[in-house]
DNA sequence: GGGTAAGCGAGACGGTACGTCAAGTCTTCTG
DNA sequence: CAGAAGACTTGACGTACCGTCTCGCTTACCC
């Protein structure tokens, strides 16, 4: 940190440095790109010396993985209105939103491309958010069985993926925009063949 | 490309050092993963010199895209048996197994991948092989429309994302397999929703 | 040597072709140094191929050893006034002006400083300049013995080491200017020991 | 150098690392002359690394300069026996010998070779070694005119350059030996003239 | 006067070395 | 003893020239 402020600590880590690494590491994804943060960089604009990020993380994904934090749950967490057709539109509304215009987005879009390259980091991506994401993405699904609203031996793993494939396929693959009429649709589709 | 064999020559490059490097790059590809993809590498595995490469391609990415070349046409053709059912079924587990199985599919991830943060890259992918593909997906559609199988004023780009969405997200995102039955119950979905 | 002048020629080579290279190299050295004079820049502007130079020249120490030409011999042949005194003078201050002004003095320097790291280079620059150059220094003091201006048993060669060296050495070494007055003096110092 | 030995250092830098580049950058020069010495070649030879060099040394030739040293004062300081003769003589013979023979003398001749084309290194050559050399050089006259054995006035700058400058002339451009009987004629012909 | 061979511009090729950048390791000093 | 500082090895980057080569054109000589 900056010289003032630094005091060596025998008792455990510096969360003023921890703060520093991880900001550091959101604004250069920010303004460079996935290929313009680097441990130097970082290093650099966090004032922290490299040695310290590389006692803490094993490598600069961990840092934007831990950067990542807990911002997805914040973000897409369903609502539960008690109406499912409701509950579903504004989430899929609110995922398309998350992944193609706000800062945790465009973290989760570099993350999941060094993912293709990287078996580790996606192993990792998937038990760190993703598995907890997509129980969060069911929960309106289980509520609607619940209520009686969807057959009891729903597939809803499977469900899951054909509501939001497509919403993924056109962020990473076709770069397409996911308008609120192309997520409502994809619920209409649903409610069409699942709802009683 | 030894000694022997290379011909400076007038009328442009020699198809040699070309073969040379799409296959070094391919198989550094196969064997150690998008980063171990090097100018430096595949110079050395093709026994070409670097500026031969630096010459033809502004970057290791587009040396991949060439080597990516027409393998997706090829193996990414639907049917045409005059049934719709049986033309997407086969499709769709053909792009299964391209995506999760191939060699070509491997080089697809990578470079989809690395899209994620590099638009230039997003954008020659799109247009180069993205587009077609999708102008070949949308082939049975066309022909049962024609055939009067569906409704005229259907939206066809918005039901092939809903048809393949799903099966890259499975690859891309979860990592989950993408069997036939899950192949096939994504058609089963679109034919209850727009077969008349 | 412009596209529309090159003439192909069975027997011998082209005299514009040569020109262009020499002109090129003599101004490459002028504008960038020694360093700065490339095989590929000559070529580049002379509008000419490399292989054009490689064909009628080793290495581009050959080139500007020809750029080099007989520029010393036409700037620095003494004068034959019958005086002693006057021909050492004027000579002396010519060479002066030679070494410290002349763009065949810069190429000059140029070899003579290339030649220090290269054995090759020294055995030709010597062959082909500087043994004639010594011989037209000697020309006056041979003329004085023949006159009885000089004792006939002077140790000629040992003699001119002492009137030219100084100039080479300020030239070379020390880079101090070479004033009309050093150059006097160091007739005088000559002619103190050994006229008669 | 070798790995045992070598340790970050938050005060300044790997003395070890210095003397492993200086020495290998002699020996290179001694063993491939000055086109052989290369950043590379000093490196792999050294066992350092590249950036390491570029680190401390703007280029090889700033290498060169540092590894002459002062290895010139060391074998260039003029004796004082109090006779001017006896100091002149042995001291020009050891000019010539250095010049000659040493493996300094050769760095000093391809230094100097390479300062024809290079401003800024004649400027350091110059700066960093031959004003402290020709303050030495001129030390035997100095004392010699305290003595009362050459006269006050004498323009002994003039002087020097015409004792010292044949011998330079013969090493740096006709390549002639340079033996005893020379260097003894040069300083006869300066007493002769001089002495009173 | 048609064939042929040399000289030429052009430029691709395998290479070497350049100088830069970031990675990841190590050591010392400071608080 | 954590953290700042920073020197170190390693290795890829992209560039500049090297010297060799093959090509297709343009002559000028020679039969």
């Amino acid at each position: 940190m900056r010289s003032t402020t630094h005091r060596g600590n025998r008792h455990g880590r510096s969360e003023e440095a921890r703060q520093a690494v991880l900001e550091a590491a959101d604004d250069l994804l920010a303004e460079k790109g996935f290929a313009g943060v680097t441990i130097e960089g970082i290093a650099a604009r966090a004032g922290v010396a490299k040695q310290t990020i590389y006692r803490w993380w094993p490598s600069k994904v961990d840092v934007l993985l831990e950067a990542f934090g807990e911002d997805m749950a914040d973000a897409l967490t369903p609502p539960d209105t008690g109406d499912l057709a409701t509950d579903l539109r504004t989430h899929l509304a609110n995922l398309a939103e998350f992944l193609t215009t706000s800062d945790p987005g465009a973290v989760f879009r570099a993350l999941t491309g060094q993912a293709q390259h990287d078996p580790a980091l996606a192993t990792r991506l998937r038990d760190d958010h993703l598995t907890h994401q997509r129980e969060r993405d069911l929960l309106p699904l289980h509520r609607a069985i619940t209520r009686g609203d969807l057959p009891p031996d729903l597939d809803t793993d499977t469900a899951l993926d054909h509501l939001v494939g497509p919403v993924y396929y056109r962020v990473l693959v076709t770069g397409a925009p996911v308008p609120r009429p192309f997520t409502d649709d994809l619920v209409a589709a649903f409610l069409d063949r699942h709802r009683r």
